[in-house]
DNA sequence: ATGGTGGTCGTACCA
């Protein structure tokens, strides 16, 4: 069985015991690692080497960062956008091949308010990013979209639909983009099975939200289509969300036999 | 109860 992980981490540095733990006790093949929130020089990719991993890393001071950790070496890296779409310097993208797998590690645009420059960024980011992976598609059929997607996917992956209508996260456009995305050849894996009620990735550090499980599922695994058949399991663990100094973010994992 | 927490950088911004 083969684990491809993805978790928004909320600064490596700060987050580095849970997340040394939670690697030693899942074993992860690859895991996606988005908000680094570091530089690429200062990534601390020893303690990640000495866990056995191979580490590829895009960052900068403070805002986003993005790094894929991999049991085998990454080929073919991707650490920023062909020329034709590099429009502006957030580190958000790292992509490589593992075996035959194209993995596509990305950390979203949040989008702040759906009034702000930050919500137009975001569409546009996502609009880039649609005729990226179309691209990609051409050349990799088995391709695993995994990251920070900062798009809750339909209202059952809201704790309270009615309470975030229209506000970023869940805005028709921005959902309408994940869509048309989707419709190049991708399921949402955590679909592909049956699944609790009321699963979230993110909960708002803010008014106990996660206590009272007061979240979204914005942490998305996307597989090819072509990977369909190997996908054995979509999960979310939010054990780690329940410790202490967490992230916001819960990790998200597929199986592939 | 229109608040509240957290990381980074530096006394503001982002999520």
């Amino acid at each position: 069985m083969y684990k491809i992980a993805s978790w928004n981490v909320n600064s490596v540095r700060a987050r580095i015991e849970p997340v040394v733990e939670w690697i030693r006790d899942y074993q992860p093949d690859i895991l996606a690692i988005q908000e680094t929130k570091v530089e690429k020089e200062l990534f601390p990719k020893e303690i990640f080497e000495d866990l056995g991993y191979y580490v590829s890393v895009v960052g900068q001071k403070s805002y986003n960062g993005v790094a894929t950790i991999s049991r085998e070496p990454l080929q073919d890296i991707l650490s920023h956008w062909p020329d034709h779409l590099n429009t502006d310097n957030e580190q958000r993208l790292l992509v490589g091949t593992a075996g035959k797998l194209r993995i596509v590690n990305v950390y979203v645009p949040n989008g702040q308010s759906v009034d702000s420059e930050k919500y137009v960024y975001k569409l546009g980011w996502l609009e880039r990013f649609h005729a990226f992976i179309k691209e990609e598609l051409t050349r990799y059929p088995e391709i695993v979209i995994l990251g920070d997607f900062n798009i809750a996917p339909a209202d059952e992956d809201v704790y309270d639909p009615k309470a975030w209508e229209g506000n970023v996260l869940v805005s028709e456009p921005e959902r309408s983009a994940l869509q048309k995305l989707l419709r190049l050849g991708f399921k949402d894996s955590f679909r592909l099975f049956d699944q609790p009620k009321e699963q979230y990735s993110w909960w708002n550090y803010r008014a106990a939200a996660f206590r009272r499980n007061m979240g979204l599922r914005i942490d998305l695994v996307l597989i090819s289509n072509a990977l369909i058949p190997r996908c054995t399991a979509s999960e979310i663990d939010k054990a780690p969300r329940g410790k202490e100094k967490p992230s916001d973010h819960a990790p998200v994992w597929v199986a592939l036999d």
